[in-house]
DNA sequence: GAAACAAGGTTGCATAATGCAACCGAGATT
DNA sequence: AATCTCGGTTGCATTATGCAACCTTGTTTC
């Protein structure tokens, strides 16, 4: 047993903080969903730091969303391509995106998320249940699961409430 | 006229990482999902450094995701509590949650993210078209709008091909 | 095939962000 | 009044980041 599973061993978010939880992390990400695959396009579009950048791109490989795959054609060169799991985050992205662009302020209107075929906005990024209602917070809830740390059980009860409260005074 | 717009001025993912792209931010917020709202509520269940706390609450109130409220019956304390912006990310945090569990071996299923009502998993959240499909990456464009610097314009357009050539090899 | 060049790193050093502990001030408690 | 608690701030050690130079592998040019 762990010597004590405190809520960040235990909590999913703060693993992904760990790895995305950085100025460059997500900002790469979003390089790559834009199509960059080269260390240099990368360094260039970011203008981030050569040293930052490798440490960057490596701990994103490790980790599975980014594959590194050297270029047939040229052997100096390789890829950094988005792996099925880096594609996975393309929701977290477009959300963030919608979000920032909503509540920023982000004056201008620089960037339009549309279907590709018919060109109209894609629908805000929202949870939903199990039949398609889109669940406001108060709406959802975190459950322990099988695994939970019994601390962390008690705080997913609360937090219920919490969130009803808040939601309340909205 | 800014002197170089270059992406990171104009896109929507830069602004958002500016404030939120750093290893406590986003567990700042989750925190405040889960009913957190005190000072020292913060400090205790995150294990983070109070000058360290202070700043980042700080920037979130100034960002206007937290509101800081002193407590009518105890006028030392004071409440953070989720603003409008701020529970707009609520979207943002589950799919993160979800993503982490599908993808980071989070092997204990520690969190259940369920409809309150009913008990039942959310949907995992997925960006919609204005019908309500399901849109894959390849589906979707980030066009630019009107306000965009013609060199994002030209990079968005390459991307929505890079994208279908990913997409092409999943 | 040697000289020049390019892509992707790494290394060393200066600077900024973070963590830690001690301290402070306002308000509540006894 | 003395003490305690909450929410901070300040000073200092440690760590992460930014910058420029260098290095290695591979490619192009002549």
């Amino acid at each position: 047993m762990t010597p004590k599973p405190t809520s960040m061993d235990t909590c999913p978010i703060a693993r992904v903080t760990e790895l995305l939880g950085d100025h460059w992390a997500l900002m790469i990400l979003r390089e790559a969903f834009l199509g960059t695959v080269h260390f240099g396009q990368f360094e260039s579009q970011l203008g981030i730091a050569r040293n930052i950048l490798s440490g960057r791109l490596k701990r994103l490989v490790d980790a599975g969303l980014l594959e590194r795959v050297p270029c047939p054609d040229d052997r100096r060169v390789h890829e950094y391509r988005l792996s099925a799991s880096g594609r996975a985050l393309h929701p977290v992205l477009i959300a963030l995106a919608q979000w920032s662009q909503r509540w920023l302020g982000d004056s201008c209107e620089a960037l339009r998320i549309v279907e590709r075929t018919s060109g109209r906005a894609v629908r805000p990024v929202v949870v939903q249940a199990a039949d398609g209602r889109t669940l406001g917070l108060r709406e959802i809830a975190m459950v322990p699961g099988p695994d939970a740390a019994p601390e962390m059980a008690e705080r997913y009860r609360r937090a219920m409430a919490a969130a009803e409260r808040a939601e309340g005074g909205a």
